[in-house]
DNA sequence: TTCTAAGCCAATCACCGTGCTCCCT
DNA sequence: AGGGAGCACGGTGATTGGCTTAGAA
């Protein structure tokens, strides 16, 4: 039993640690091809590693953003700067539309009730 | 050293065009991975499964004729190696999370 | 049967250049759709303490609509040293971010791999990829070791 | 043509989401 | 007061390999 997957051990990190799982990743890029489009293994790893870089790209822009204004807290204005000055510009208009209704779904108007 | 340019072995690049920003970022990153490697972190190879558990169960599961999984009860374990075990000891020869470090 | 036809040259920089049309719409579509459903919904019933309950299930749903594991996607935000809070709407966004990254990514490549006259997805032809888009350049010596 | 390797099944169990408390800003 | 970290718990979908044959060579 692996006791020590966090911080400072000399121990691999276990690929649960590193990578989102690898069943979610073949789902959603069998969605992204054609109905006769294959997929190898290998590319499937290859892509898994990509998503983790990707994610830590994104959140280290996001991180300094946040540290030269001096805050604790990574929030979504951070993650849409850093996709924007990183190269994804496209990306932010979809997402600021996500995250509209992210939050007005997350914040129920009855739940609060008074 | 730039992050289009300097990649071993490349000597006719495009010359990708990257802002400050993400050239730093790119640094940044590299100099992360690169500690990160050092350390010990990062696995050589992968393993052939990440648990021991389920490949147990994947491997004790019922198939049909082609090799596919099957529904029905679980196949008969008796010339297992394990069969010297009581049965509460088969359940606690590998009860949960195990680390598997399968580094060839 | 009605996509790839491409035969001489893959348009890649196209990937974040223009692409509004072929990335962003379904996105779109798909948030918005599944959004104004679920309010729809939660028009619908609106009060009773119980219906309440089942609302907050939909709306986890909805939020949900990402295949991604949130959690998992936040730890490997915390991985880095320098990163100590992350708010939630980082963490949803950087999820949708990511599902729209490899969507993006596996669409080009398969354009490449078709071009090709091939159905099965490579490592190689990703790391060509890899190589001819510029915002993809970081990357490079990520899989290496 | 040869022969490598991707898709195909579904049952367990590791882990994701949820709902708390406590703490920091 | 607002909201995120950290915990425990329960439900659930990711994990998983042998055979067939698509398809790379």
């Amino acid at each position: 039993n692996n006791s020590d997957s966090g911080s400072k051990s000399n121990a691999p990190l276990r690929e649960q640690d590193r990578f989102l799982p690898i069943a979610n990743i073949a789902k959603i890029m069998k969605r992204a091809i054609p109905e006769n489009g294959k997929i190898a293994k290998d590319a499937r790893e290859c892509v898994q590693e990509c998503i983790s870089e990707f994610i830590s790209f994104v959140t280290s822009e996001a991180s300094d953003r946040c540290k030269v204004e001096k805050r604790k807290t990574i929030n979504g204005e951070d993650v849409l700067f850093a996709l924007n000055t990183l190269g994804f510009d496209n990306y932010v208009k979809p997402l600021r539309l996500y995250l509209t209704k992210y939050r007005e779904i997350v914040m129920s108007p009855a739940l609060f009730a008074g | 050293e730039g992050p289009g340019s300097s990649a071993a072995g490349s000597d006719e690049e495009p010359l990708l065009y990257v802002n400050a920003r993400q050239f730093k970022q790119i640094l940044k990153r590299r100099a992360a991975r690169a500690r990160l490697h050092e350390l010990g972190k990062i696995p050589k190879e992968r393993p052939k499964y990440l648990h021991e558990s389920r490949h147990r169960h994947a491997m004790n599961r019922i198939r049909g004729e082609g090799g596919r999984f099957h529904s029905g009860s679980r196949k008969n374990m008796d010339n297992s190696d394990q069969s010297h075990l009581s049965e509460d000891q088969k359940d606690d020869i590998k009860p949960d999370t195990v680390s598997i470090t399968i580094i060839q | 049967m009605s996509e790839e036809e491409c035969h001489e040259d893959v348009d890649i920089s196209d990937i974040t250049e223009h692409s509004e049309s072929y990335l962003e719409n379904e996105h779109l579509k798909f948030a918005l759709t599944e959004a104004t459903e679920a309010e729809n919904n939660k028009l619908e019933f609106e009060l009773n303490s119980e219906e309440q309950v089942h609302e907050k299930k939909q709306k986890t749903e909805v939020i949900r609509s990402t295949k991604l594991p949130i959690a998992r996607i936040k730890n490997i935000m915390k991985m880095d040293p320098d990163v100590n809070i992350v708010s939630s709407d980082a963490v949803f966004l950087v999820t949708k971010a990511t599902e729209m990254f490899l969507e993006t990514i596996v669409k080009e490549t398969y354009a490449f791999t078709s071009s090709n006259k091939r159905k099965v997805i490579s490592k190689k032809d990703l790391e060509l990829v890899i190589d001819k888009v510029d915002c993809l350049c970081f990357l490079e010596g990520a899989m290496d070791f």
